[in-house]
DNA sequence: CCTCCATCAGATAGTAACTATCATGAATGT
DNA sequence: ACATTCATGATAGTTACTATCTGATGGAGG
């Protein structure tokens, strides 16, 4: 994304430029820190400094520490594709749809893209306070994602059948990725067949 | 698991029972605070001074500020239930079972235990850094639930199916509670029939 | 090109949640 | 009664974060 001064498609503005290479430089010299020396071995200070800005900037980007891990658009980006499914397939289809586009998504990235996101999601599962912090954003998304449920079932927001689908999948997402604290080296793209898996046992009723 | 020589139930020891005469006195005087002054409004200073102890001591009682809001025995004594339904059930009648059992419970606490427990209950939802922290309890006293189910089904504790059945519990009782951030004046056994009917849900294949 | 305005970056000072360490005094076991 | 264990309090420090002020910079209009 480190495009020319030169038009390309829609010249967004030299602050807007800046602001978002700064926002990168920021996000990068932590994720490197990070690694080399572990979340809590690179203060706030740290980052700031190697990545050649004040603290008081750092938090102007990053309201918390741990936002400078969780920041990303991809929670978004498959609400986003799940809402497009078309309306014939049933809620667990269209999520299971929604879990094979966002892999293509993903191959798309450039490596060094890749590696940011492996360290990033190798830190989201293993540094508790952002863990804490990442279920959180998970709990808002798929508060959106209800409202996608209610509509694609014909029934309100808060009926308890579609808050109980909501929980479900959070909850099976969430455990399926689990093995990621034991092994942080994997990407998360490995456990879309996991996701998938787990969602047809749903289907099915839990057996056991 | 705790042998002191006195048979158990009877003088656990004058140390034992000053700590846990201080550790009461901290959680209460804790929660009057945070009723009175919300939870930002109460410093560990505040809490320490008004238990009369000293800040040291506060952390020696409870590693975080969030703990002395999460810090009970319910989770645990949920999950023990759980283990000692008859194995003839199937885990989700006996997830039901367990839930039904922890309502009596409940309803013989004191007037006092039902107010601490309802305003705890109260933060827990309300406060987004305490109810980050408790889903992470949550995650831990599920993976042991995990074995438990295992156990039951005569499975290895990290069979996908066991893991799917576990994370769809998980869900569904957090989204079953999270009425309580609306309207944090009921007390979460409000909501154990909102529970027993998502479970009910579950084990139907969640129709919509 | 110059000017005004909105905004953004940096610096400073402060708060509050922790952490580490050490000396004192109380509880306990012999 | 004595030695040991261990809870407590005090002190000093680190770090994440907030508030506020001042100076610099990009963008828009004349």
């Amino acid at each position: 994304m480190t495009s020319s001064e030169s038009v390309e498609g829609r010249a967004p503005g030299l602050r807007e430029r800046k602001k978002a290479k700064t926002r990168a430089a920021i996000q990068q010299e932590a994720m490197r820190l990070f690694l080399e020396r572990g979340y809590d071995g690179a203060t706030v200070e740290d980052i700031a400094e190697a990545a050649e800005v004040s603290p008081s900037t750092f938090f102007r980007y990053f309201p918390t520490k741990e936002d400078v891990v969780l920041r990303d658009d991809y929670d978004e980006l498959l609400l986003e594709i799940f809402l497009a499914q078309p309306p014939e397939l049933t809620p667990l289809q269209a999520a299971r749809a929604a879990l094979h586009s966002i892999g293509g998504v993903v191959d798309a990235l450039s490596p060094e893209e890749r590696e940011l996101e492996r360290v990033r999601m190798a830190l989201t599962f293993t540094v508790p306070e952002v863990r804490a912090r990442w279920i959180n954003e998970l709990v808002r998304a798929f508060r959106t994602l209800a409202e996608g449920v209610a509509a694609r079932a014909g029934r309100p927001a808060d009926d308890i059948r579609v808050r109980t689908f909501v929980g479900a999948v959070i909850g099976v997402m969430l455990v399926a990725m689990e093995p990621l604290v034991e092994d942080p080296t994997r990407e998360w793209t490995d456990f879309l067949p996991a996701i998938d898996e787990a969602l047809g046992y749903l289907e099915q009723g839990l057996p056991l």
